[in-house]
DNA sequence: TTGTACGCGTTATCAA
DNA sequence: TTGATAACGCGTACAA
């Protein structure tokens, strides 16, 4: 099979009887060379077909414009939103994106940072399984500098920064909501708490049930994957108990879990939000198409992996330092839609 | 800054009095090796904390365990699980993937498949921008003989592989749906029909009609680009119809814009599928939460990645023969839900 | 079964 | 402003 050989920087030095060195330069735009020749050599690199071979660069000058990202999962909307924020930011940097997902596995999370390091990543985006229990498959990052931001389910680490919400005062204000309906009895349908993110959320939400004396009880709090089956699991769950011990409202940590949770007690001919009201996390699309519409906490993927991502590059830039800020906090606000409201519009 | 140095196949070698060719093969379980050098290979690279460097091993072997990916973009049901799907694929093979978004712009495209194509990808995965009009950016693949895979929106090429589904007839399969409940004036809110997607989509519907004799009229075409807004800019547009002009089904080309226009022609109260009946496409999970639930087409977007990741694959490990299959075709079924069927269930 | 020696394509150093 | 030359870390004929 015939395979053409690929050009180099050599041939368009023979081609122009100059040295690679130049070329090498003056395909770098590098200010040293004159303009007259820096012309030529594109002209030259145009002519012959060049193209860089980034693996022969990035050996020599050890970088290799590359970000890794390992995420639980790609295919949720929250994840894929902050992929392209990511993306985008990397792009406008001249940098690319390798990503891979754990599937919410703490080994193949190990094996995901492996490959990375290997394959020389310049830096690291993670958002943590839920199993992960603690970050020594990081270490080979810290030992040799490789910066590594967290976001989203972020992980206390004094060498690394973090980019997320407040979640404490995001659930703080979706249960103070729910009692400011009128609602007394609810239930708080969690992830699991090895995860910043959930267990944030789960002391938000007894902190202000506290604060409007009403007393926590572990009946009233489910953990789980927040999937589709969970939400659909915690509404046969709340259809078991009876009717005096159920509750009047339901706080997810998730929208999807919150959704189908309203699907099956609609079914079962509960009303919503009379008989229950619902309130979510995250402002998934689904929330605003569910009937009636789910109030929930506007959690933008994109402007998360945005900012993780843009944070990153400005540190490999020297730009920013990046052990100055540990941890960047963004807007995580409430957004009130029919589901949770029990009064009707106090107008 | 204190730097670490590499740890290298050279410091094992020197540490074990052996030869860095030795370390080099036993490191890869190469036979020639004997058993006995070979775990001594692999203790020492455990203790001395040895991490192998893929560029230059990539420099030497010309081969970067890397697929590129280029999507229109990343945050869409359809896509995260079409990248879910290869990325599964790809890690149990050893391989990478590199993603980018073409954002719907041709020259974004472009930068990106030059991007890829410099990082040295192994092979290409590419689902096209509405926008782009040929596939000169690909030459430099076709040319160095690195594979490209096409999937979803693809480009007939005799040197590539497509992975798709039957969009005609799954679009044949909705409007013939639509005609035997009953309707007659059948709306089409359609994409851009330089993708084949969409071309495809619309014939499908134009052939149900004809064989059915229903006209065809443009009035009942609409072009846009199946967003959330496309489907409500859909709706005032029925809206602003003489009620005796008004569609009585719409079918749309995908499940977001079919949503959003129900939601908008249910708050200008107009009765589904009563009034208007509805069918989509994707099978997306807001289909499925929408009242009433949306008909639509299962359209698996994790069963197309994967194919297309493990097809790729193959050929790399030279498995398969990548030009002898010049389409795939997954399954694309019909999934009947309340919102198409005027005839109440003919029990 | 192991070692020697060279090349992959680029960038960095030093000299001119 | 340019050129010569030596790395970068690994893989592989070829020789031993």
């Amino acid at each position: 099979m015939l395979e053409e050989r690929e050009i180099t920087i050599y041939d368009i030095a023979k081609y122009l009887n100059i040295s690679a060195a130049t070329v090498s330069r003056g395909l770098k735009n590098n200010p040293m060379i004159s303009k007259a020749t820096r012309k030529k050599i594109m002209d030259a690199a145009q002519v012959l077909g060049y193209q860089s071979n980034a693996f022969a660069s990035n050996l020599r000058s050890r970088q290799t414009h590359t970000l890794g990202v390992i995420v639980p999962r790609l295919n949720s909307y929250f994840m894929s939103s902050a992929l392209a924020g990511m993306e985008n930011a990397a792009n406008r940097y001249g940098y690319n994106l390798i990503i891979a997902q754990s599937l919410e596995d703490a080994e193949k999370e190990k094996r995901n940072a492996a490959t990375m390091f290997n394959k020389r990543v310049d830096g690291l985006l993670i958002s943590l399984s839920s199993n992960t229990q603690n970050i020594n498959h990081l270490e080979p990052f810290f030992k040799r500098k490789i910066p590594v931001i967290f976001f989203d389910r972020v992980y206390p680490h004094n060498e690394s920064t973090s980019v997320g919400i407040n979640n404490f005062e995001a659930a703080y204000q979706v249960t103070k909501h729910l009692i400011d309906q009128g609602c007394k009895r609810i239930l708080h349908l969690g992830g699991n708490v090895l995860r910043n993110v959930y267990q944030e959320r789960l002391n938000g939400y007894r902190k202000a049930l506290q604060d409007h004396h009403l007393s926590f009880s572990d009946k009233l709090h489910l953990t789980g994957p927040l999937s589709e089956q969970a939400g659909t699991d915690a509404a046969r769950h709340i259809l078991e108990l009876a009717p005096n011990k159920r509750p009047d409202a339901v706080f997810s940590a998730n929208d999807t879990a919150a959704v189908y949770c309203m699907l099956a007690l609609q079914a079962a001919g509960l009303r919503i939000p009379e008989d229950i009201a619902f309130a979510g996390f995250n402002n998934d699309p689904i929330s605003k198409v569910i009937a009636p519409n789910l109030t929930t906490v506007e959690y933008h993927g994109d402007s998360i992996g945005h900012t993780a991502a843009t944070y990153l590059i400005n540190h490999l830039k020297g730009i920013s330092d990046l052990y100055a800020t540990n941890a960047i906090t963004l807007r995580a606000d409430l957004v009130i839609r029919a589901s949770s409201l029990k009064n009707k519009n106090p107008e």
